[in-house]
DNA sequence: TATTGATCATAT
DNA sequence: ATATGATCAATA
């Protein structure tokens, strides 16, 4: 088990050292299995990822490197470096329980710091064939954040008010709401605007694409 | 073809 | 059911 890095440093040197390496020699070092393609295995990068930089591993609601407060984020990039995907930012509950401001909110803190690694992830090209990219540590800067901010107090204002209708993934500059769960018949709670108790869709906090490539790809 | 809405796997 | 990790695939 590779052990998680002791300083940001470390963990910067690391995944630099990834950079050009393929997704199936790093499998075979660590004694991964790479599937063919990602049906079936969509996290499998991800998973791929943390236990090649040693990240702390599992399902629990702290940052892949909990003394140095980063977040670990691999990101399907196309031929030229362009995020391929959104990001997956974390769940937004619609049960009256999202914090009220953004300071106190979990997107705020989870993309307080994030090492991105991109990574081929074109469908054409076999999983194990795929090259990891250069990572780049991020956090956001005063403009990056008040962009968020905004989306952010957007959709919280809308989810506050119960008005649930309005929730639309085409909302959002940066930061937009959008569907989350293993199926479209699962439900949560949540509170509509008449203060009633419902079933709705669970919904999370996505990056959009337009956004992370700008983190990619600095200046 | 870019995006939205839907979905897949695993751990606790 | 909720958290982690995301990408798939229908549609606009």
């Amino acid at each position: 088990m590779t052990q998680p890095p002791a300083t940001e440093a470390e963990l910067l040197h690391r995944a630099a050292a990834l950079a050009g390496r393929t997704l199936g020699e790093l499998a075979q070092e660590l004694h991964f299995q790479a599937p063919p393609d990602l049906r079936g295995h969509k996290g499998w990068v991800g998973h791929l990822l943390e236990a090649a930089l040693g990240a702390s591993a599992g399902s629990k609601a702290e940052p892949d490197f909990p003394h140095l407060g980063v977040e670990l984020k691999s990101v399907p990039v196309d031929a030229s470096g362009v995020p391929i995907e959104s990001t997956w930012v974390t769940v937004a509950p619609l049960d009256g329980t999202l914090e009220r401001t953004w300071e106190a909110s979990h997107v705020r803190a989870k993309l307080a710091a994030v090492l991105w690694v991109p990574v081929q992830g074109s469908r054409d090209l076999l999983v194990p064939l795929r090259k990891i990219g250069t990572p780049v540590l991020w956090r956001p800067n005063a403009e990056q954040e008040a962009l968020l901010r905004e989306d952010w107090e957007f959709h919280a204002e809308v989810i506050g008010l119960g008005e649930l209708w309005q929730l639309d993934a085409r909302k959002g500059e940066a930061l937009q709401v959008r569907p989350k769960g293993a199926r479209g018949s699962d439900r949560v709670w949540a509170t509509d605007s008449d203060g009633e108790r419902v079933a709705d869709t669970p919904r999370g906090f996505y990056l959009r694409r337009s956004f992370t490539r700008t983190l990619l790809a600095p200046g």
